[in-house]
RNA sequence: GGCCCGUUGGUCAAGCGGUUAAGACACCGGCCUCUCACGCCGGUAACACCAGUUCGAUUCUGGUACGGGUCACCA
């Protein structure tokens, strides 16, 4: 068991899963299973006051939907549960009163205002360590009177900690440098400082993979581990992930960054394949090959701490829709219409062909988010701006398109069926009758159609989505407009 | 502010003492095409700065600048 290794992903339950967290748990579970490791879901839900209803099954939810499986946790079991903090709450204060007899740990009854006052005057300087110190007598008299308390560590005066990051390397700090930090709250939990070494202890956690803020408190979580005397984990800090702000500055990924959540990128109609394919490569490249596309197997195969990346990785929203542009097209039609169809049955009139639709816009659309806009102009008419008639490739004007406008009317107008196979026939054979480029046709039928620039097919294809009716009263309108 | 970490094109990044400094996204151009898209081909664009080590630094060391993180009874 002590050779395998384990790695954990200890979220705490805020209600939404930060895509930040999600890389640090992907990189967690690859860590493990790309050496046939186990991985263990942690809830760390110590803070009470921070409580949030149905946060854990967001947390559960989104590992399911990405296919980050976990061998131990809520809901699946093992042999170190329980694997919510809250439901551990026993097993932290011994610990807690082993470290004070042992001199590692005193009792604190500041008052929280004590601290906060304390915290105004130094702006930037925290505990005094006013009850580092205290009498033995005044300790029992304390207790024995019920005054609130809190435990904090108590951490050496001198020297320094220093411990080697599996990623960055060496790190020391200095221990005078380090905060008499609290282990447990006045409300009898413990912090997540204590708690989360206490319970990787417990849970034969190897690898301590999780973001680098923790980089430079985790000396602080060393003297914990040498004071139990404990063998120390392993540490896997990774790079921060950021985001590009409006005015061009970065800083930490969050939400005025855009949809920071999983859950807002599968609502905006991002895969969850692609998220989790694109989240991987940021801060993470494979060696000896320069593939992108990955499928779950496939990472757990090439992923290697050797790959990681020291510094750190701006979130690019365009990347992640190429990603997601991809795994669309890969998508088999049945699976793709049945997320396609339901967006397209609910936006468009009856009338409406949505599977032929659906099928000009599967190769076209980077997220099902975008389709309400991209097929906007099948429902509604928008407002004609005249300008879209000329092409310097097809060489058209306004005019030159009128004047074929007016000539294909008729020809459509007869047209015995109403599929893209005999539309392309009629203006094909009209062009190379009037000896003009089939395109400068096709623009300018696709243009009066459409009534926009940019569209989901050609001139023949939106004709059929469209409908008999509707193309032609188009073009008559079109040809009244110019 | 103290401490810690980082710095290759706009973004993700390869590189690990000697290279024409990969590749991807985005962007631009071309081809294909019934438009757009797809696809294919091509192009613009980078080693933050200054010292030092070395025959030789993008690669090693130090400093500077810039960026980030951290200093809670939050995790």
């Amino acid at each position: 068991m002590s050779d395998i290794i384990t790695t954990r992903f200890a979220p705490s339950p805020t209600g939404y899963m930060h895509i930040g967290n999600l890389r640090t748990a992907l990189y967690s579970y690859l860590l493990a299973k790309s050496q046939n490791g186990r991985f263990i879901l942690r809830i760390e839900d110590t803070d009470q006051v921070r409580f949030v209803e149905g946060a854990t099954d967001v947390i559960i939810d989104t590992l399911k939907m990405t296919g980050i499986d976990y061998d131990e946790g809520p809901g699946v079991g093992g042999e170190n549960g329980p694997y919510v903090q809250s439901e551990r709450k026993d097993i932290y204060g011994k610990y807690a009163e082993q470290l004070i007899k042992s001199g590692h740990a005193y009792y604190c009854f500041c008052s929280s205002e004590r601290l906060q006052s304390l915290h105004d005057e130094n702006g930037l300087g925290g505990y005094d360590r006013h009850c580092r110190d205290l009498p033995q007598e005044e300790i029992e008299k304390n207790l024995a009177a019920g005054v609130p308390y809190v435990i904090r560590q108590k951490i050496p005066l001198e020297g320094t900690t220093s411990y080697v990051d599996e990623i960055y390397g060496e790190v020391a700090i200095e221990n005078a440098d380090m905060q008499d930090q609290i282990l447990m709250k006045a409300d009898g939990y413990p912090t997540y400082n204590f708690a989360h070494v206490v319970d990787d202890y417990l849970m034969h956690v190897t690898h301590v993979v999780r973001g680098n803020e923790y980089l430079t408190s985790t000396p602080k979580y060393c003297l914990l581990y040498d004071a139990f005397g404990w063998e120390r984990p392993k540490y896997v800090h990774l790079p921060l992930l950021m985001g590009k702000g409006e005015d061009g500055k970065i800083s930490k990924l969050s939400k005025r960054h855009g949809a920071v959540s999983f859950q807002d990128l599968v609502n905006e109609g991002y895969l969850p394949q692609a998220i989790t394919n694109y989240i991987a490569l940021l801060g993470w490249c494979p060696k000896e090959t320069n593939q992108e596309m990955f499928t779950m197997d496939e990472l757990k195969r090439e992923f290697s701490l050797d790959g990681i990346s020291k510094s750190p990785a701006v979130f690019d929203y365009e990347k992640l829709k190429w990603f997601n542009s991809e795994y669309i097209k890969a998508l088999p039609d049945d699976e793709y219409n049945s997320r396609a169809l339901p967006v397209l049955e609910e936006i468009c009139a009856p009338e409406v062909d949505k599977v032929k639709l659906a099928g000009l816009l599967h190769s076209r659309i980077a997220t099902f988010g975008e389709i309400p806009e991209r097929v906007e102009f099948v429902t509604k008419r928008l407002p004609m701006d005249t300008e879209l008639y000329v092409s310097k490739k097809n060489k058209t004007t306004a005019e030159s398109c009128k004047a074929v406008l007016v000539d294909c009317l008729p020809l459509l107008e007869a047209a015995d069926s109403w599929d893209n196979d005999t539309l392309f026939a009629i203006l094909k054979d009209y062009a190379a009758e009037k000896e003009l480029k089939a395109g400068a046709v096709m623009w300018a039928i696709r243009i009066a159609v459409a009534r926009l620039g940019i569209t989901p097919g050609g001139a023949t294809e939106l004709m059929e989505v469209l409908g008999r009716e509707e193309s032609l009263a188009r073009i008559r309108l079109a040809i009244d407009e110019i």
